[in-house]
DNA sequence: TGACAGTACTTTTTT
DNA sequence: AGTACTGTCA
């Protein structure tokens, strides 16, 4: 029986010829160019509908990917309300990332890794870095740790592995030291038993290419595949999905070129370009009918569009009436553009329009303070979207930092950031003591901690407060066996002494980081234990901005993404800005195009208005300068667009500038001179340069570790070779002593100094 | 260890 | 201009 001799199933109903096309269409490769505003997410849902309403597969035989949480939710929640309860079963929806993390967490030990592995943050992961960095004897003023996150996270996003860096690569960092650092950072994760969020894509792909039974499992049970954003995949990602369809070939990919705006990050626009080469006997499949926007905004942006090279090339058409040209507004400075702007949003207020129904798109997160300044002093509701993320603040690193290293002995990062936080009078120096003999023995910082607490090495006001700490580590512990996961969090929280700090602090921001906590807490109810919800938070947990009031929305073209609204405001449109500076001075071609991308995004979020507005003066970085509009205000085709100028003079003023293609005013020369180094080492590890890191794993339960704290004789500690008894020995705080006694790897000394003291062994050198 | 002054920097951002 | 970070001082 075939599909059409089928009664028209319900999800079929509401879709157009080629959307319903791109439904129909389930075997063999698919590539569904969908323009913006064409429908494509509900074809994608219905697609899915399709294949189980038909019984060509399970749920679990279907990985659909996304690039975005947000993307995800919304595409499990239309798919629920298509099927129903079947969407439950759907393991494999989600995004790249998280899917990762499923498939990594089922086969951690590939990879030396568990599977209650870590996932970090950029910020551990820096820190990680840093330390490494200050280890290899390498000025981090001149060589960044940021500059080597970003070229490991490259490499990553390329799919190359330590080994796979060649010495041009390499070369990139320190000398041609960056594939070594990039190794040392892979290992010290491995020890930590941790992973950073590419390894959660290029550890999956390093076990799809070895282990032959592993992917032949996943190949088996993928029957189909779904993409979304097909544009933004990068490298791994792609090569990852090549792998999983190369047998079944049932991959339907779904993009635009033309919303490509994420290169940048990695993504390759060619993925999307070489679709058919890569999977022969495609069928390319296009939506071109917008349901969104009007024709004269349609116009202008295909109008823009155009100008951009290399498109697979699609004619966006509607059927709304053609509404109001795109109205083009030059006007004298910031402040007058955020004027306009507001008083625009008032009149639309005033014709009785919801503020949720509009948007302000800027190019560069600081420009939303213009506007924020204006909002402010005429009372209108505003929202800022972007910024700091839940996950992201210090107070919510803090507790999960705390419940990391609960869950998870290794994790020396998350013992590092709380240590002392809040202050136990643990800094540098004990914490320095802490590193080297966790290097010295191969162990994790908990563990150094416990055993470090048998010597003399810390003054007794550190180990007593070191000692107060590992006891608490090891009853939270204990605490975790039976108590339900939130209720840990509470009294962690509390016996910490981290909710008093907050309590002290007695200023406003404390009492909102309180209620983050809180919020915290209760968030940890929605999830079956501590391991589940860590994955949650570090993979998932977004700033999802609670719908109150009415408000007037301020983002990025790139976080505007995906989302539309009835009128929409394109401000700061001038050459420096949009295109950036950036684009302009680097990256040629390319980057241009990508930012006139950027502009098409921006203009098709419009449904009924758009007004796009450019200033003749701008404060860039405290400096006014005069720009001129941008090139893709010439780009806008005249039919669709009114434009005004609130100067007197009139536009000829500009026109002359801006139809010359060329940019004669463009080096409105602010000097970039970027040079190396405006973050310092903050490393707590006195670096010894060359220091082998020790990669080790530790396969034991989090409970056990701790508690051999109180022992006198640390349990199985070799001595080292080298030292015998009435030998003389140097140690660094109290100088030289004899050995008196050797217990395992814990000396008596009688320092010729300081007396008879108790260290550890790898606190001393033979003189 | 905390407060203060001097400095270097400044696109976009997910996971 | 604003900030994030570093170094310095008591």
């Amino acid at each position: 029986m075939t599909d059409t001799q089928l009664a028209s199933p319900p999800y079929l109903a509401s879709l157009n010829e080629p959307q319903r096309d791109a439904v129909l269409t389930t075997d063999g490769p698919v590539l569904v160019l969908a323009g913006a505003g064409t429908g494509k997410t509900a074809a994608l849902t219905a697609r899915l509908a399709h294949l189980l309403y038909t019984r060509r597969a399970w749920p679990s035989e279907i990985l659909s990917v996304t690039f975005t949480n947000k993307a995800a939710r919304e595409m499990r929640e239309r798919v629920g309300r298509l099927v129903g309860d079947a969407v439950e079963g759907m393991p494999w929806l989600g995004t790249f990332h998280a899917i990762g993390a499923k498939m990594l967490r089922r086969h951690a030990e590939l990879v030396g890794l568990q599977s209650n592995f870590t996932i970090l943050d950029t910020d551990d992961q820096l820190r990680l870095l840093k330390q490494l960095i200050v280890a290899a004897d390498i000025d981090e003023k001149r060589f960044p740790a940021r500059s080597l996150a970003g070229l490991i996270d490259e490499w990553k996003n390329k799919g190359l592995t330590p080994r796979e860096v060649d010495a041009g690569e390499s070369e990139r960092y320190a000398n041609g030291r960056g594939g070594e650092l990039y190794e040392q950072y892979q290992s010290r994760l491995k020890a930590v038993n941790a992973c950073d969020f590419g390894d959660l894509l290029l550890h999956v792909l390093t076990i799809l290419k070895s282990n032959r039974e592993v992917l032949e499992q996943y190949q088996q049970r993928f029957r189909y595949i779904m993409v979304d954003e097909y544009q933004d995949t990068n490298s791994v990602q792609y090569l990852w999905l090549r792998l999983l369809a190369q047998e079944r070939r049932n991959i339907c990919c779904v993009g635009d070129d033309d919303q490509s705006i994420y290169s940048w990050r990695g993504a390759q626009v060619e993925n999307i370009l070489k679709f058919e080469k890569d999977f022969p006997g495609a069928k390319v499949i296009r939506l071109e009918q917008n349901y969104r926007s009007t024709p004269h905004i349609l116009g202008a942006a295909s109008g823009v569009i155009a100008n951009n090279g290399g498109r697979l090339g699609k004619q966006l058409w509607t059927e709304l009436d053609a509404g109001e040209k795109v109205r083009v507004i030059g006007v004298w400075d910031g402040p007058e553009e955020a004027r306009r702007v507001s008083d625009e949003v008032e009149a639309c207020q005033r014709a009785g329009k919801s503020l949720d129904d509009v948007a302000i798109l800027v190019r560069a997160q600081h420009q939303t303070r213009e506007f924020e300044d204006r909002f402010i002093s005429v009372g209108l509701p505003y929202r800022i979207v972007g910024g700091f993320r839940f996950y992201e603040r210090a107070e919510i690193r803090d507790a999960l930092a705390y419940l990391r290293i609960v869950n998870q002995p290794a994790d020396d990062l998350a013992f590092e950031r709380i240590v002392n936080v809040p202050k136990r009078g643990l800094g540098d120096k004990a914490v320095a003591k802490l590193h080297q003999l966790a290097r010295a023995e191969g162990l994790p910082l908990s563990l150094a901690a416990a055993r470090i607490l048998d010597s003399d090495e810390l003054t007794p006001q550190a180990r007593k407060s070191l000692g107060r700490f590992v006891g608490d580590v090891a009853r939270w512990r204990d605490m975790a066996r039976d108590l339900p996961h939130p209720e840990l969090a509470r009294q962690l929280l509390d016996e910490s002494g981290y909710t008093a700090m907050l309590q002290a602090e007695k200023t406003t921001e404390a009492a909102g980081r309180l209620e983050n906590l809180s919020e915290l807490v209760r968030a940890m109810e929605e999830y079956e234990n501590l391991g589940a919800f860590l994955e949650h938070v570090s993979l998932v947990m977004d700033n999802e901005a609670t719908r109150e009031d009415p408000k007037i929305t301020i983002m990025t073209i790139h976080a505007a993404k995906g989302l539309e609204y009835d009128t929409v405001f394109l401000v700061g449109w001038e050459e420096g800005l949009f295109p950036s500076q950036r684009a302009l001075d680097e990256g040629g071609t390319r980057s241009l195009e990508e930012e006139r991308r950027l502009a098409y995004v921006a203009i098709t979020r419009a449904r009924r208005r758009a007004v796009i507005f450019h200033a003749a003066n701008r404060r860039i970085y405290g400096q006014w300068t005069s720009s001129i509009p941008s090139r893709f205000v010439g780009e806008l085709p005249q039919d669709h667009i009114d434009s005004k100028t609130t100067m007197s003079g009139g536009e000829s003023l500009w026109r002359a500038n801006w139809t010359e293609r060329a940019d004669p005013f463009a080096d409105v020369s602010r000097g970039t001179g970027r040079g190396p180094g405006w973050q310092r080492a903050a490393g707590t590890l006195n670096g010894k340069p060359g220091g082998e890191w020790t990669s080790r794993t530790f396969t034991r339960e989090p409970a056990r570790v701790v508690e051999s704290r109180a022992s006198a004789v640390s349990i199985g500690n070799k001595g080292r070779g080298d030292l015998s008894l009435g030998q003389r020995v140097f140690h660094q705080k109290f100088g030289y002593g004899a050995i008196a006694e050797i217990e395992g790897n814990k000396l008596e000394i009688d320092f010729e100094q300081a007396g008879r003291k108790r260290v550890m062994d790898s606190f001393v050198t033979p003189s």
